[in-house]
DNA sequence: TCGGAGGGCGCC
DNA sequence: AAAGGGCGCCCTCCGA
C-alpha cells in the first residue's frame, strides 16, 4: 500500500494511508519505521541508531531496505512505496534515525520526467505547481531550495531562507497530485517502461540520500600526506604552497616579474612575445612548441589544480570523520546522469584513489561496466551483428574483424557513430560501420536527425531531451543554422545512448541495493561505476550481488537479449588498488 | 563588489 | 579545412 508522507516541523509530520485520513503523528521516523516493518520491508532500521553519521554507516543501523531479501525494492516492484514531494526533504531525518526504506515515489523528479515526456520540459515541478497545472490554476514558480551556492555539510540546515519557505502542501495535496502522475505515466507511449524510469529514478534519490548518509571511506591522515607530498606544508590560507611557490618563480623567472601563470591571456601573450605562438594555452599545445617556459608552466598548472580542487580547504569542508560526504543531484545532468551541487564527486583525480581505503575488516568491492554505451546502442537498435558483438567480453576486439582488423578502429567507429565525431579516420569508419552494422547507425542518424530538426528524442524508458531553445530555433534558420543544427544533431544522438546508459546504471544500482547483505552499503556511483563498502567476509557474496544486478538490470531495461553487460567486481583495501 | 562568460581540464 | 557527447569546478577578465 502506498503511504504519503508530508514532513513537519521538529520530526512531526503527516501520513496518509490510501483511503484514510491523514494522520499527524509527532514521530514521523517512529512511525514510518513502524509502518516500514509492518509492510513486510524487514526492520526499517535500530530505534536505537543515533544520528553520528559515521557510526550509522557500520553497524548499529539496522538491517537496510529489507537486508536481503529486499530485491523487490529495486527498480521493478509494483509494491507499496512512500509517497512523497522530495526524497531531499524528507529520508536524510529519516536516516539520522536510522531509518531505511525500500521503495518510494519521488513526486518532483517524477514531475520533470512526465513534463519533459510531455513537451514541457522546464516547467515547475514542485507539488504546488503540478496541483496547480492539474486544476487549471495560476502555476507558481519552483521555490528553489535546491541549496546549490551554500555548498558544505550542514548547508541543509541553513535558516537563511527559513521564513519564506511556504508551508507544507497538506496530504491529500500530495495524494492527488499522486494519482495524476500515475494517470500521466499511463498515458505514456511505453507505460511498462515509464514505470520502471520513475521507480530507477526514485531509487536513485534513497541512493544518494544514504550514500551522502553513509560517506565514502576518506582517510584524512593519508590525504594530508599526499599533499604534503606534491605540495609541501600547508600555507596560511591564501597563499600558495611552497612547491607551487616555487613553480611560480620558476615561470616568472622565464617570462618575467609580473607574470600570473594562471592567466591565460598572460601566458598566450608570453608565448607570442617570445617567438613561440600558440593558438591556446592548452596544455596539449603547449607541448608542441620548444620553451623553456613551457615544462614549468604545465607542472605549475597541474599542481594548482590539485590544490584548488583537492587541497586542504577541501577536505576541511567535505570530509569529516574519515568519511567524504559529496551532495548528489538525482537526475541533475539532462541525460539523467547524476549530478553533484558541491565536493566534484564526479570529477575526483584518479590520484586522489590512493587515500580511499577501507575500515579497518572491511573493503571495498569496486565494479564497473565495460564499454557500457557500445552495448547500450547494440542492445537499444537490436542490430544483429552488432549486438551478437556486445555478447563478448570485450566489444571492440569483437569489431575489429569488421573494421580490417584493428581494435581501434573499431572503437573509433562507435565512438564517432555516438559522439557524432568527423575528424581523422572517422567518416571511412562510419562508413563500415553503416555497411556492416545499418540498423544500429540508423539508430544514431535517425537521433541526430531528428535533434537537427528541432524534434524531442527520447531514451530507452522514456527520459526525454529538452526542446531547442528560442535562440536555437532563430540561430537555425539564419546563415550560421547548418553549424547550430548539426551541434543539436550531436547532442540528440548522444543523448539516447548516454540516457540509456544511465537508466542502466540506475537499474543496476536500485537491484543491488536490495541484493546486499547488511551491513554492505553503496559508498559511490560514477556514472558506470560502482563502490560498496562491506566486511571482508562479505566481499564474495556482494561481488556476486553485483553480477546478479547487471542481469537483472539488463532483463528489466532490455528482456531477452544477447547483449551482455559485463560487471567485473573486485574487492580492494585501497580504490587505487582496483583495476 | 558581484555575476557571468570563457578558458582549461578533471571525470565518465 | 576542420569538424566529437555530458558534466563541475576554479581561475581570470570584464562590465554592470
Amino acid at each position: 500500500m502506498n503511504v504519503v508522507v508530508v514532513p513537519g516541523a521538529d520530526g512531526s509530520g503527516l501520513l496518509r494511508r490510501a483511503g484514510e485520513e491523514t494522520e499527524a503523528v509527532a514521530d514521523l521516523a517512529a512511525a514510518v519505521r513502524e509502518l516500514e516493518t509492518r509492510a513486510g520491508n524487514g526492520p526499517a532500521g535500530d530505534p536505537a541508531a543515533g544520528g553520528d553519521g559515521r557510526g550509522a554507516g557500520r553497524s548499529e543501523d539496522g538491517a537496510g531496505p529489507g537486508g536481503r531479501g529486499a530485491g523487490r525494492g529495486g527498480a521493478g516492484g509494483g509494491a507499496g512505496r512512500w509517497v512523497w514531494a522530495d526524497t531531499r526533504e524528507v529520508y536524510p531525518a529519516l536516516l539520522e534515525r536510522g531509518v531505511r526504506l525500500a521503495r518510494c515515489h519521488d513526486l518532483v523528479l517524477t514531475e520533470g520526467l512526465l513534463l519533459a515526456h510531455e513537451g514541457r520540459y522546464g516547467e515547475p515541478r514542485s507539488v504546488r505547481a503540478a496541483h496547480a497545472r492539474l486544476h487549471g490554476l495560476p502555476v507558481p514558480d519552483d521555490h528553489e531550495q535546491d541549496h546549490a551556492g551554500h555548498h558544505g555539510p550542514g548547508a541543509r540546515q541553513a535558516v537563511l531562507f527559513e521564513e519564506e519557505r511556504p508551508p507544507p502542501p497538506d496530504a491529500g495535496l500530495v495524494a492527488e497530485v499522486h494519482a495524476d502522475q500515475l494517470r500521466r505515466i499511463e498515458a505514456t507511449a511505453d507505460p511498462r517502461r515509464f514505470r520502471l524510469l520513475v521507480a530507477a529514478e526514485s531509487a536513485g534519490a534513497l541512493i544518494a540520500a544514504e550514500m551522502a548518509h553513509d560517506g565514502m571511506p576518506w582517510r584524512r591522515d593519508l590525504h594530508d600526506a599526499l599533499l604534503a607530498e606534491m605540495l609541501g606544508p600547508r600555507p596560511v590560507h591564501g597563499m600558495r604552497p611552497p612547491r607551487l611557490q616555487a613553480l611560480a618563480d620558476e615561470v616568472t623567472a622565464v617570462f618575467g616579474t609580473s607574470f600570473n601563470p594562471d592567466s591565460v591571456q598572460q601566458i598566450v601573450k608570453a608565448f607570442k612575445a617570445a617567438g613561440t605562438p600558440v593558438s591556446s594555452a592548452r596544455a596539449h599545445e603547449l607541448k608542441k612548441i620548444d620553451h623553456p617556459g613551457v615544462a614549468p608552466l604545465l607542472a605549475y598548472r597541474e599542481l594548482a589544480r590539485f590544490h584548488s580542487f583537492h587541497g586542504w580547504a577541501w577536505a576541511d569542508q567535505w570530509v569529516r570523520d574519515d568519511r567524504f560526504r559529496p551532495e548528489y543531484v538525482v537526475g541533475g545532468v539532462v541525460t539523467g546522469r547524476w549530478a553533484t551541487s558541491g565536493g566534484g564527486a564526479l570529477q575526483i583525480h584518479k590520484a586522489m584513489r590512493r587515500v580511499v581505503v577501507a575500515d579497518e575488516g572491511w573493503t571495498l568491492v569496486v565494479a564497473d561496466a565495460a564499454q557500457l554505451e557500445p552495448r547500450v546502442l547494440a542492445a537499444m537498435a537490436g542490430d544483429r551483428g552488432l549486438a551478437r558483438a556486445a555478447g563478448q567480453a570485450d566489444l571492440y576486439h569483437a569489431l575489429a574483424r569488421a573494421f580490417g582488423g584493428e581494435r581501434d578502429h573499431a572503437k573509433i567507429a562507435m565512438l564517432s557513430a555516438m559522439y557524432g565525431g568527423t575528424s581523422g579516420d572517422a567518416p571511412k569508419l562510419l562508413a563500415v560501420m553503416r555497411q556492416r552494422f545499418p540498423e544500429a547507425y540508423r539508430f544514431v542518424e535517425d537521433a541526430a536527425r531528428a535533434g537537427e530538426e528541432g524534434r524531442l528524442v527520447r531514451s530507452w524508458l522514456g527520459r526525454t531531451c529538452p526542446p531547442p531553445s528560442a535562440r536555437w530555433r532563430e540561430l537555425v534558420s539564419g546563415p550560421e543554422g547548418s553549424r547550430a543544427a548539426r551541434d543539436r544533431g550531436r547532442f540528440t544522438r548522444n543523448f539516447v545512448v548516454q540516457a540509456t546508459a544511465a537508466e542502466w546504471a540506475l537499474a543496476l544500482m536500485a537491484v543491488l541495493r536490495g541484493l546486499l547483505p547488511d551491513p554492505a552499503r553503496l559508498v559511490f556511483f560514477q556514472h558506470d561505476e560502482v563502490m560498496v563498502h562491506c566486511p571482508q567476509e562479505l566481499a564474495g557474496e556482494v561481488a556476486e550481488a553485483v553480477g546478479r544486478a547487471a542481469e537483472e538490470a539488463t532483463r528489466l531495461l532490455f528482456g531477452p537479449t544477447p547483449v551482455r553487460f559485463p560487471m567485473e567486481a573486485v574487492a580492494v583495501r585501497c580504490y587505487a588498488d582496483a583495476k
